[in-house]
DNA sequence: CGAGTAACTTACTTTGAGTAAGTTCGCCAG
DNA sequence: CTGGCGAACTTACTCAAAGTAAGTTACTCG
């Protein structure tokens, strides 16, 4: 007979405030769903791993798609972070794609639990939740749209919907090879993918710019 | 009391032979997903509607993921037909790629239920059925593969990661804008998305076919 | 100390994936 | 025409996991 049955103390088990149990709830979500993906975890396996009952979870998060958006987000927001700050720190626009590639490869390498969760995020595509991970999603078209915009000429007009549609454009493409890099075996080192993709966009942004 | 459910015929519905059942089977199914997305629909909802009971479909199929995905590979290789079609009918590059772009938005536009499926894909991103969507989405990459290269000088090496990068890159850009073109109410036209694109990616290309 | 409330649980309903074990139809050999 | 055999198909279940109703315990502030 086993007294502990996986990885969690089962000491004394105080009541905790509401913001400090969430935290918990919300980190053992992120790994395991990390570990297993969104359907290979249930409700209970993450209630299991905090020691604590699902209804209260339920309380806390309301549904299971509730706790997965909310690690969703959260991860979001630390790449979000991780990229915008490197692109800050570079001086030109050339320089801030680079670096902004380069950043959001290295999280994920970083990250690998991460990578799951984000990729899975496709799973809420449908239903109520499609609004809330575009919501998620829109950060990062907007940090590129503000780039685009500081590259264009103040004298020129912007065209929203062409700023809109590059933004999307290359965030769809750094998504998709960053789920790339992370499934393939022996991928192309972070910065030959950041300078490939660079090369790729610099010419067409440039060029864009200038119409 | 209501005789017939929903949209089926309750007549005589006699035996059909496997591979015509299997056809039904997938037109309900790729239908049903179509509306109500990979988990909002039942294994139940599509025997309904097919008027046969749930084990068959088990039979034939295996699984609910297995089901999804043999729909999934449908509309994706009638996809990667349309816009294999409109590349191969251009005369340059250049071309190719617009009218590859102005295929692939037509074709969602064209199919708006298969849309929910294939966006839902990410749904079996985790599991033994991530090998089998990387598989269906990987035959476009090796289209584009196939343009990048041909746009190359033959007289200079070809770096197989920098191709490959290129084509996740443009493949991944293009499912992005589509996505986002369906789900946005006032859309700007697929002429507009796809010249914009191009525009992006044109010079990138010839720049880089010419390092 | 004794309410009041926030944290938490037990024990349940329900839904839906998946299956074991059979039943019926249609076809063809005799 | 008929019996039997295999493929098509069903009934009736199990089991796991999401979600919930209703109650119980522990902390905290007057």
């Amino acid at each position: 007979m086993q007294v502990t049955s996986t990885t969690q103390q089962q000491a004394p088990k105080r009541r905790r405030d509401r913001a400090a149990r969430e935290r918990e709830i919300l980190a053992a979500a992120e790994r395991i769903f990390g570990e297993r993906g969104y359907q290979g975890t249930s409700m209970d396996d993450i209630a299991a791993a905090v020691g604590v009952s699902k209804p209260l979870i339920y309380q806390y998060y309301g549904s299971k798609d509730g706790l997965f958006l909310a690690c969703l987000a959260r991860l979001r927001a630390q790449l979000l972070e991780t990229v915008a700050e490197a692109v800050m720190a570079a001086t030109d626009i050339e320089d801030s794609l680079y670096a902004g590639f380069v950043a959001w490869f290295q999280f994920l390498d970083d990250h690998p639990q991460a990578w799951s969760v984000l990729i899975d995020e496709g799973m809420l595509a449908a239903g109520p939740m499609a609004d809330a991970t575009d919501e998620v999603r829109n950060s990062f078209v907007e940090l590129i749209s503000a780039m685009v915009r500081l590259n264009l000429p103040p004298t020129r007009p912007v065209d929203a919907d062409e700023v809109e549609i590059l933004a999307h454009s290359i965030s769809g493409a750094t998504e998709r090879l960053a789920i790339w890099r992370s499934r393939t075996p022996n991928p192309p080192a972070r910065e030959k993918v950041a300078q490939t993709l660079r090369d790729l966009l610099w010419q067409g942004l440039k060029t864009l710019s200038a119409t």
